[in-house]
DNA sequence: AAAGTGTATTGAACGATGTTCAATTTTAGA
DNA sequence: TCTAAAATTGAACATCGTTCAATACACTTT
């Protein structure tokens, strides 16, 4: 068969991504594979190329997008909390949300790696990067606009740490008996860590 | 070709591990097959089936023996400190320092999932929970004997957000400029954290 | 020493994977 | 209407994990 036109083609690399991002959400990383994304469109294994130089760089958009769920839904919690601490708090909520939500993107997003000597795109890394920020922005009522090494130093800290933890308890490595119990950790962690910089939360905590 | 005496059965099974601790630590999970290790001890790839049901449980018991050096290091560790905080920076510092002298071996550790439905078995559980405990018995000093609860929380969310420091930091998520920073920002995390718990922390700092 | 028994090992086979590319067919433009 | 460009195919290739009948060796028994 030759050229088709069933569909533009931005609609038609919008669909390679939509299915598998439906593949990924059900299956996992190991259910998706190229023949599949495939058939799920009605095209043939070959069309995939056309928009992605393999498969791995396709699955680095899909995970864009799980990534991009979740600076949405942090956006949204930022103007929720009264407090810089409280949405903070916010934040590790609605992390830990997300990866709950969509635990296989969430963990296509942990678990694939590019092959070695590859680095990660510069569309890719900026979104990681914009998650930092969101935290960075957080901190600035409470340790000045001033201090940007300690800031940003806080804010990759904290991050670091609250991924640490969503990330062991949707492995189930945590051995965590109540679900609620990730958050109450994560509310534990927040309210230590900012304790410890030294300030003092009399707001709403 | 028939049963051969070249190895008895314990040694044989050591060499497939070796054999793929070996191939995992130069080209990382991408670079293991069955195929790859059976060639590297001079056999079929179906002796690795005689050991080992699939290559998903091969790759746990070598990733089982690389959580047992990082346990092995932290013991180590364990009594070089001075202070309960001193100890819990060293521990840091030596898991920092592991995943770094071995950064595939450790990647495959955080990289490797099971198929969909299936339970990491015990004795690989049992060797994520003995890291735990290891944190858990540093806090002693700090949070008393008696408060077990807090206690394994704080161990818990700690190691947590030392385990989420170094994997950003090992995946290169964290824009590290060198990496002397990423220990900074342990035992920056340590303090802070320990700070926050309300501990007097007036040893050697 | 010979024969028999059991088992470890093989290697071909199967279905699946990612990826390539000549051939083909359709669209867009002249 | 004819032509040129482009998109899509599907067979092909090398590789993967895994299975299993056949086999060749080791061990026990006679």
């Amino acid at each position: 068969m030759g050229r088709r036109s069933d569909h533009s083609r931005d609609d038609l690399r919008a669909m390679i991504l939509e299915a598998a991002r439906a593949i990924l959400a059900t299956d996992g990383l190991r259910g998706l594979t190229a023949r599949r994304i495939a058939k799920a469109i009605g095209y043939s294994p070959g069309t995939l190329y056309n928009f992605f130089t393999n498969i791995d760089e396709l699955i680095l958009h899909v995970n864009a997008q799980t990534l991009d769920v979740v600076y949405d839904r942090l956006s949204a919690a930022s103007g929720r909390g009264e407090t810089p601490e409280a949405v903070l708090r916010a934040f590790a909520r609605a992390y830990i949300d997300c990866t709950r939500e969509q635990t296989h993107l969430w963990d296509a997003v942990l678990e694939h790696r590019l092959p070695a000597g590859q680095d990660l795109p510069d569309w890719y890394t900026m979104r990681i990067g914009r998650l930092f920020s969101l935290v960075e922005e957080a901190l600035v009522p409470l340790l000045g606009p001033g201090s940007q090494e300690p800031r940003r130093r806080a804010a990759r800290v904290l991050w670091s740490a609250l991924h640490g933890l969503s990330s062991l308890a949707l492995s189930r490595k945590l051995e965590i008996v109540s679900e609620e119990s990730v958050e109450a950790m994560a509310d534990h962690l927040v309210t230590t860590y900012l304790a410890g910089l030294g300030i003092n939360t009399t707001g709403a905590g």
